[in-house]
Order: structure tokens, then sequence, then C-alpha cells
RNA sequence: UGACCCAUGGUGUAACGGUAGCACUACUGAUUUUGGUUCAGUCAGUUAAGGUUCGAAUCCUUAUGGGUCAACCA
């Protein structure tokens, strides 16, 4: 039974993994090389790490591997100090390159390959200016049309490509384009750009470059130096492929072959660049890893485990349509892995004091489990005393029919401790609530009740003599749009305001001071919760990865 | 109005000519010392019209809708 369920699960690829295999079947390769091509000008967000999963999953599945190859054509966006978080950031969702490469490494090889092309006859070097050229070029509707550059001979080529590399030109003097079709109904095979002149400091070449070649004469070449077997990429890429294939036929070389998926979009977020960055320079978030962000190193400072990505990377799937996935799957994610390694600690965030009139002693010791779902989690020492806090939202006075919480003459359990009972409401002047007098019932002591009460509400709260002040950062989804960038008007406009709700003096049990970082916590009835970077042992900071799910909150709406 | 890509419940994804399934969401109910978890269940789908076929989500045609392409970005 088992088997047959394996047998059906195993049948239900994705497309990328049905070519592999189909591929793996025919013979055609023995083992395949994936490779991951982030560009070091920005920060990997989640969009990337479905991309990071799909490519590095595909060699684990499959023996082979993936290489981390650093996109690095264009020197003037690009810094080293972008590549150690890339680095950083997959290392942390949990992968191993097979080799770490820099698009860079191979421009001598790429010149090679540029001269060879020449050298047909299938490149040739244009003063024209990027308006003719754009001009030039025809439109969608309309073919373009070559110009008398186009006619220069194999040796004028020749000697006016070497001068762009040897820095005789100024920037934007002249361009290397291959020779394919000005009449191509794609447009990119148009006579694309191979190389332009770009006189710019490299993150890794220096100045030892004035020539910098195109994506298009770069990424399949670079694959193809790799012996990339599949290049898997996104669809704006694909009428790129044409120029990809024409490319490694021409200059017959290894033939890497590029497929295409739809990137996954996430709701109420999102990841362009230009926009995340004017997030952040306009001052809306704090920086690159706020835990508001989608990037990889926000929702690691949100408490977002790499295991929790991956499985939403993994349920998620791949295909080749528009998406928009609900932001509510990510954060089930999160949910469903937190819910079973957070330690459980009881922290009230707008306390409300409770004194127990009929406790007789001093305080006493107790025992609550680190983690019901975790019957190897043990337990901690809380302690019991007559003075409490409790959260406010917990008490009604006028409560209805279905509060399950406490109010005038009702009784509520403690979370491992005792039943109490409100027997009186006391107010100030102005009429509010300042503290609830009840009585607790001694039998009712948890683990031990033999009183008979049964109580539909338990209630978290700590004890007023030990407890201590704690700062919790509640996070919330950072735009009211589901698609913010495709909205109407401008993103900025979907902000939320309510974003980061700051509760600058919580109650915290004293077991939450050993919290370390990277420890995850579930407060009780509150949500999940991690250490913020920025803590410290005399102000610590917590930050909130999501809510619990909370029916009872759903249901007043 | 050129070329290309795509179209399955609210969302994401399966079904590879033969019973439209899974997950998230929503809603019921049970359990529960977290209104959490867990468990059981319910609602809900093949863009349309033709064609091929014993049989079509699947193949063909057309239409419709969405997306991409005219950067010396990737």
């Amino acid at each position: 039974m088992t088997e047959e369920n394996k047998a059906e699960e195993k049948k239900s690829l994705n497309f990328l993994e049905e070519i592999v295999e189909a591929d793996l079947a025919a013979g055609k390769y023995k083992t395949i090389m994936t490779r991951f091509p982030p560009e070091p000008n920005g920060y990997l967000h989640i969009g990337h790490a479905s991309s990071i999963c799909l490519n590095f999953g595909l060699s684990l599945k499959y023996g082979g591997g993936t290489n981390l190859r650093f996109d690095d054509t264009n020197p003037v966006t690009e810094e080293t100090e972008y590549v150690e978080g890339i680095k950083k950031d997959i290392r942390w969702l949990g992968f191993d390159w097979a080799n770490e490469f820099y698009a860079s490494d191979y421009f001598e090889q790429l010149y090679a390959y540029a001269v060879k092309l020449i050298k047909k006859g299938r490149a040739y070097v244009d003063d024209s200016s990027s308006e003719e050229i754009a001009e030039q070029k025809g439109t969608p509707t309309q073919p373009g049309h070559r110009n008398r550059y186009a006619e220069r001979t194999v040796e004028e080529n020749l000697q006016l490509f070497e001068e762009m590399r040897n820095g005789k030109y100024a920037d934007g003097e002249k361009v290397l384009r291959a020779k394919i079709d000005m009449s191509a109904p794609n447009m990119i095979m148009r006579d694309p750009i191979l190389y332009r002149i770009k006189k710019a400091h490299h993150h890794r070449t220096g100045d030892q470059w004035a020539i910098y070649p195109m994506y298009d004469f770069a990424h399949g070449q670079s694959d193809s130096i790799e012996q990339i077997t599949h290049s898997i990429c996104t669809m704006e890429f694909v009428p790129h492929r044409e120029v990809y294939d024409w490319l490694i036929r021409e200059l017959e070389i290894y033939p890497s072959h590029q497929y295409e998926f739809a990137r996954r979009n996430l709701s109420h977020t999102l990841t362009s660049k230009r926009k995340l960055l004017q997030l952040v320079t306009e001052k809306y978030v704090s920086g690159w890893d706020d835990p508001r962000m989608p990037t990889i190193a926000g929702l690691r400072r949100r408490g977002y485990t790499p295991e929790s990505i991956r499985d939403y990377c993994e349920r998620i799937g791949v295909g080749k349509r528009d998406n928009l996935v609900d932001a509510g799957v990510l954060e089930f994610c999160a949910r469903e892995h937190l819910n079973k390694i957070a330690l459980r600690r009881m922290v009230v965030f707008d306390p409300l004091k409770v004194v127990i009139t009929n406790y007789a002693g001093t305080g006493e010791q107790l025992h609550s489990e680190n983690n019901p779902e975790d019957p190897a989690g043990g337990s901690r020492t809380i302690t019991f005393s007559n003075e409490l806090y409790i959260e406010r939202d917990d008490f009604m006075e006028d409560a209805p029919k279905k509060y399950f919480r406490l109010a005038p003459g009702k009784q509520v359990r403690l979370k491992s401790a005792y039943i109490i009972q409100c027997d009186e409401v006391i107010k100030n002047a102005e009429g509010d609530i300042v503290q609830l007098n009840c009585s607790y019932f001694a039998n009712s002591k948890s683990g031990e009740d033999t009183s008979g009460i049964s109580v539909k509400g338990t209630l978290h709260w700590v004890n007023a003599r030990d407890c201590f002040s704690i700062q919790v950062n509640e996070y919330d989804r950072l735009f009211t749009a589901e698609d913010p960038a495709n909205a109407e008007g401008e993103f900025t406009d979907y902000i939320n305001e309510h974003s980061l709700r700051v509760v600058a003096n919580a109650l915290a049990e004293p077991a939450l001071k050993k919290a370390g970082p990277e420890e995850r916590f579930q407060f009780l009835r509150k949500g999940y919760f991690t250490l913020d970077p920025g803590s410290t042992p005399e102000q610590m900071i917590f930050n909130r990865t999501v809510t619990l799910k909370d029916s009872w909150a759903r249901a007043g709406k």
C-alpha cells in the first residue's frame, strides 16, 4: 500500500523533472549539471529561493551538481559586497554549490569566441548610436534594416574589435553585433549586441577590460564552458533561447540547453530590485534585512526557517503560467515547521494585574512543557504567586455567551497552574480597569486537578514577582494590496500602515532570558517569535514571525 | 494590429486519449490545560465554440483572455 502510494507520488513530477528524467532515460546524460546565476547587484529574495531550490533540487535528486555562477558582466552595477551576501543566503537555505564561478572568469575565452564569430563573418562592429540602432531595429510589426557598418570586412572588424578592447574608443562609440537577421520576427534576433564599451572598474577584473559582453554573449557561453546540461531560467528569456542556440551552433561549443519556467510571485509583496531599493532608500523599512522585506535576509531576521522556505518552494511547484501565490501559503509553511520546533513561553503583551486574594503562600514552583508536540522536549519551571498579570484582552466585563476567557464571576484555567475565578473588578477614577481580584481553587493544580471544575478557557500569564520586560515587534504584511506592483497608482500607496507594531514593554516569564539567536519560540496564544540581532541582554527584542491561527478573532468579524 | 509563451476550484499544482486528484484558503464537527495542534468532513474547477475519437482537461482549428519582446540591463 505504501509502495503503491510511493509509486503514485513518484509519478507526479514537475515539468523540469520530466525533462531531466527523459534525458537521463534516453542516455543523453549520465549526470546533470545546473547552475544558479545571480547578478551580484542586489540581495536574494523569495523569488530567488524558488530558483535555488529548483536548480539545486534537481541536481540533488538526479545526481550531478549545481554551480554558483555570478553573472558579473556589467561592472557599473555590480559589487563584491553582494557576492558575500548571496553566498551566505544560499548556504543558510541549506545548499552547497559544486563550483563557485564568475562570468568574468571567462572574459578572455568570450573574447576569443567573438573573434571566431567575426572571422566567420557572423559579427561586425557597428558605430551607430544606441538611438540609431534602436531606430534601425524596426518594430514588432515592421522589419528592421542593416546599416553600412554591416558591410565591413572581416579584417576591418577584427582590427576595430581589438581596438575596442584596447580602449581606443569611448563608451558608446562602437559595439560588436552578431550578424543574424534584421527582419526576424523575434526582435532579439535582429543583430543583437554582443559587446559594448564600458570603461568602468570591474569588481574582479579591475581595469583590465574596456569592453564587456552582453547577457546574450555571456550566459549561454558560460553554461557551455561549464558543461551545464540544463540551464533553467524564467519565461522572459524565452525569446533569447533562439540566440542562445544560434550562438552555440555558430561557435560550435558544448550544447547546453535552456528551459524556462514562470517566475513565482508572492502576494502582498514585490520582488522588483528597483522597488525593493526604493523601500530601503525612502525609509519605508529599516534596510534590506528588515523583517518585512521578502529578501532572504529579511525572512531570516523575521524568524522563518530554511526548512519552511524550502517547503514553501516545494509546495508551490513550478509551471509556465503567470501566478500569484497567496502569502498564506508561506505563512502556513512557517507555522507548520515552527509548531514542531518552537519552545513554548508565556509573554503578556498588554498586562492587567490579577491578585489572588485567597492565595496564602509566598509562591511556588510549577512546571510547563516546552513543546506539547515534542515529548522529548522536556519542561521548564515557572513560578506562581498571588500577584500575576494576564492579557487585558483576556478579560471582559460584559462578555458575550461564547467568550471563554475571564469575566466577572467566571472561571478560567491559568496555563500549567490553577483555575481562578474573577470576584471583583477594580477601576481607577477614570473608570479604567486596573486590577482584578480573583480567588483560586487550591485543588485545581495542573496535573493533579481534583476540583472537578471544567473550564472552557485557558489563559497565558506571568508572575508579577519575577517577570521581566521585553520589546516585541509585531510584524505584519508589508502591503495591503495583493499585487502592489501591478495595482493602480504607486505601489507605495499600498504600504500597510500597521506592518509593524512595537510593544515596548511586554512582560515575559524568566525562562525567556536564556533565549539565543536563531532560537524559535512560540509565545503561547500569540504567535512565533525569534530574537532580533539588535537585541541585548538588557533590552531583549523579539520579532514576530507569524501569528497563530486565531479562529476566535476570525469569528469576531 | 508581427512573433512567441500561457490558460484546470478563490489560490498553487497533478492527471501524459480512459474515474478530474493533492495542497493552501474558507466553512462544519470531534479532541484539546494554547479559541493553537491533531482528526473527520463540506463547498468549490477543465476559458469558449467547432472538429478528430468508442471515449478529450489532454490531439487539431478558430475565438477569447492574460503575459513577453523594439535596454550598449540581466
